[in-house]
DNA sequence: TATTCATTTCGTTGTTTAACGAAATATACT
DNA sequence: AGTATATTTCGTTAAACAACGAAATGAATA
């Protein structure tokens, strides 16, 4: 893949609602798809198909605990054009409604509670 | 249309490979249709439409003379966002191969000669 | 005024994409 | 080992999108 292709992809992982949403909520911390879900109101399928194409592009890593796998920002990115990226992140959307009510909402969700509640 | 929004639509206007090469080639000079389009090597109307894609955003303006309709990087964007893409602009795909060439081509691109050779 | 010609708009086609539920996978706990 | 459960993968559907050629628009010039 080539600078252009990068840079494409890179901006295509980007030009989506949620996974702005969840970039956003990342920064604020890690958290396991389920907590996504709950926040976004979205299937979970749905979610997990977002974060793919995240971690995809380099802009995000997965760990496992316990139960759960936490997604969290990429704190090593390979490429520096995601770096550029992820550095920048902290300026975009930050007087947003939405965005601040998901950061708000993070703080709550548990996820003990919320994954076995169906 | 809220910031999310509005953050959303650039990324998608930066998310294509046409767009991203027509917007470094603006870096350089303006153009006429017809001389993105004999770079691009794509139909008029495709680029008709990438370029009224980037106006709609707000990244790019035209200006008419006499025959012929010049596209230019917006030079007083009204958005923020759109304004600090333009600026960090310079710093994307310095290397890539065919963004080189394109920047190349434009320099001997004649529009008197391209327009009617129909 | 009529003609030329650069550009835009329109209608179509094939591809991509977001969304979902259901089924599959894989991991923790009993 | 077997069951519960968090997450991913699969198949489908509807909407968005890039590309094209043809037709429409509109401005310059003859």
């Amino acid at each position: 893949m080539n600078n252009l292709e990068k840079q494409t992809e890179i901006f295509k992982a980007l030009s989506d609602k949620s996974r702005l949403r969840i970039l956003k909520m990342l920064s604020k911390k890690s958290l396991c798809v389920c907590e996504i879900t709950e926040v976004l109101q979205l299937a979970t399928s749905t979610v997990s198909n977002h974060l793919s194409i995240l971690k995809d592009t380099g802009l995000i890593i997965d760990k496992k605990d316990k139960k759960w796998i936490n997604y969290q920002l990429n704190p090593h990115p390979d490429d520096p054009a995601v770096s550029s990226v992820l550095v920048s992140l902290h300026l975009l959307l930050e007087d947003d409604e939405l965005v601040k009510k998901d950061k708000e909402m993070i703080k709550t969700v548990n996820r003990e509670v919320l994954c076995s509640k169906t």
